[in-house]
DNA sequence: GTAATTCCATAGCGGTCGCTATAGAAATGA
DNA sequence: TCATTTCTATAGCGACCGCTATGGAATTAC
């Protein structure tokens, strides 16, 4: 009984969804699950007491409960939320670039942007919303994400290096790794206060660094 | 009386060091203050409790009060500490080397020894130790205290430009604000588990966007 | 030795934490 | 309308938070 899942959520499409007996829930699941995504993004997990989320959320702690199992699972959901909407760019960057040169630019370019949007909190949620955790699975989770995010960039190098539009010395993982950094570091200067403008220079010096073969310019 | 400090500690080398009256403390201020440092250093201000300290530091909460007045004095004491031992490379790379460039080369070579030594937690405590912290005082002097740090390289780096040992058109903001984020970013690494050599390989590679004039080689 | 002083350990303060039992209100199918 | 179902709000659980009052032990000056 204690760790049962609501099977109302878990199966998602499937069927014409028979309307469940009873009273409906009174609020938007996903807008409150949005709100929840705002405040942990803002003061990460433990900070955010789950007083304050049902503030934020505009419900009670039961329902809360109810809906989206304990403080720890609406946060897992959260970060996956974040992962499909607000942090999706870095993905998509290192999917559709051309090259992996192009690739890390826009990823970083386009960072320079989303970590200073002033529509929500600045930074990267992935990066800061589990640090100082006494909680290690959750920071482990968020750790983990970021290092497959460092993989994914090598791979991203890897793949040109083979296919000759990098060169064949090129150290795929100090790349990435450098790339990571920078990725990481500027939303940490996102948060300390750096405009826009000024994130996209840190990025426009960073990609200075990039060996340049395969497409001669000129 | 609430707000008093103890003024044993606060005249500090005033004439010989008359006894003090009673019974002496039984446990050495600096070594056990040493401790808070690490164990703020590992898991942040918030996420160490004044029973987590009083545990590392081997003594009873009032005797802690009693030395170091509240739990937030405590951690202000230990990030000066850090700052003049751990954490004191980072002002000596700017203040000696023979220019911005070499400087901030050995800044962030030295960050890639310093943020992975298993002597003591990883990274770096002024950037991790306040995040997503409830109290806003104690995140915005940390807060404070990195942007000091990018403003000492861009004066480091600005220093050099008017002495012509670096291109007159040098954004000296840009370059300086890249720098601190490599560095920040390379404290996440090594929180994250990267190595000393990878952390040097990511020190190398961005330092190959520093432009080079004034003294050509070779 | 004696009195004065300061240490320390125990125990506990009010407050907040994550979480839940309870029960009344609300919306359902019949 | 009625009985059923599930919602929600109140209130409170045990545990921990930062912090401190109390009192006995230890060390001092005399």
């Amino acid at each position: 009984m204690h760790s049962m899942v609501n099977n109302q959520e878990a199966q998602a499409q499937v069927g014409p969804a028979p309307r469940p007996r009873g009273r409906p829930r009174s609020f938007d699941r996903a807008t409150a699950l949005e709100k929840a995504v705002m405040a942990f993004w803002q003061h990460g997990y433990e900070a955010t007491s789950v007083s304050d989320l049902t503030r934020v959320m505009g419900i009670g702690a039961p329902s809360l409960y109810a809906a989206f199992g304990d403080k720890r699972s609406l946060f897992e959901e959260a970060v996956q939320v974040y992962g499909g909407t607000y942090g999706s760019f870095s993905g998509r960057a290192l999917e559709e670039g051309p090259t992996a040169r192009a690739a890390v630019e826009r990823l970083l370019r386009e960072a320079a942007a989303e970590f200073t949007d002033p529509g929500h909190p600045y930074g990267c949620l992935v990066i800061h919303a589990a640090t100082n955790c006494t909680t290690p699975e959750v920071e482990d989770a968020l750790r983990r994400q970021r290092n497959a995010n460092v993989s994914a960039i090598e791979s991203r190098i890897r793949a040109d290096v083979v296919a000759g539009e990098l060169p064949a010395d090129t150290d795929a993982g100090a790349l990435a790794r450098h790339a990571a950094a920078v990725f990481q570091g500027m939303s940490q200067q996102a948060r300390d206060g750096a405009t826009r403008e000024e994130l996209e220079g840190v990025a426009e010096i960073a990609m200075a660094v990039w060996p340049r073969t395969g497409t001669p310019e000129g």
